[in-house]
DNA sequence: GAGTGGCTGGGCATTGTGCGCAGTTTAGGC
DNA sequence: GCCTAAACTGCGCACAATGCCCAGCCACTC
């Protein structure tokens, strides 16, 4: 779908500013409430906006650890039934197909280094897992950025 | 902060209907509404719920490639600075300083994989980056599947 | 020239919110 | 076992926001 700089910037308001409504965004944008109304309906159910709920942050209840792990694994498995399999584990927050050396790539939460251990044990237990090598994340610069990727695509 | 049940359940009911209404969470919980407002403030504040907005989906608007990016800093730059530098570029929706063999993680998006050079490029063009080696993600299974992780630091 | 789709500005009934309150339950310390 | 503080409850009230109408206006296309 193609978003202008109406949907970018009401997308910004709401962004920026937990509490807005519908109605205090048409004011300060200048339009009419049912245009707020519509963007926002058009934007939700195309999928531009995706999800809109609250997010949980691992760092704030005790898993302050991050890491990224890639995985290789055995040419039985598919990778859905691994990606299944991995999702059974709380602590595996995103999981992706990617090119290259390995097949997998998981991120992960720990409340420490140490209990990092259990978690990589509890994903190279799933039978599929042959190999994994990870990274951890030492600082996050920033993350879940997309408001200027959709400004960008508005033409902004 | 620790989180209990109640919390969880909270989350859980606002992340799977977005159109919730703390009223109407209370009644499906079968708590005081003053209640359900008083986890989401406390949960709010204390940063447990980190953000609560609109969240724009690059695959939606034009953006379905989606990158790995591992990079190698020039000695002479901080990492502050470098992730400033690649602040700039919309199409980086992601930056953690990370352990390992290289010193950033990146995480891109672009319109093609063809699109996907000029972005890279883009990248390395910041002074600072001496190599930069990615990995394409092919299927995206799960992410930003926080609310597990959540239940199970709240015992649930 | 007619049709289409988006935006406007308005109204109206319903619902939800913010806020305050007093009374009750719960949890933890002593 | 008791006490205190914190949390939860159930309630009411004024106000704000929502969902849903509508007729009118534009710009664009066929």
């Amino acid at each position: 779908m193609k978003v202008d700089r109406l949907d970018a910037r009401i997308v910004r308001l709401f962004t920026e500013e937990q509490r807005m409504s519908v109605l205090e965004a048409s004011r300060l944008l200048k339009v009419a409430r049912a245009t707020v109304q519509a963007r926002l309906d058009r934007m939700l159910s195309s999928g531009v906006i995706g999800r809109w709920a609250p997010q949980p942050e691992p760092r704030a209840f005790g898993f302050p650890v991050v890491a990224y792990c890639s995985l290789t694994i055995h040419q039985d498995f598919g990778h859905d039934v691994v990606a299944e399999a991995l999702a059974r584990i709380p602590e595996v927050l995103e999981v992706h197909t990617v090119s290259g050396d390995s097949d997998l790539m998981a991120r992960v939460a720990a409340r420490s280094n140490a209990d990092l251990q259990r978690v990589l044990d509890a994903v190279t237990a799933t039978k599929a897992v042959v190999r994994s090598s990870s990274v951890i994340v030492l600082n996050t610069h920033f993350e879940g950025r997309t408001l200027p990727l959709l400004e960008a695509a508005a033409g902004d």
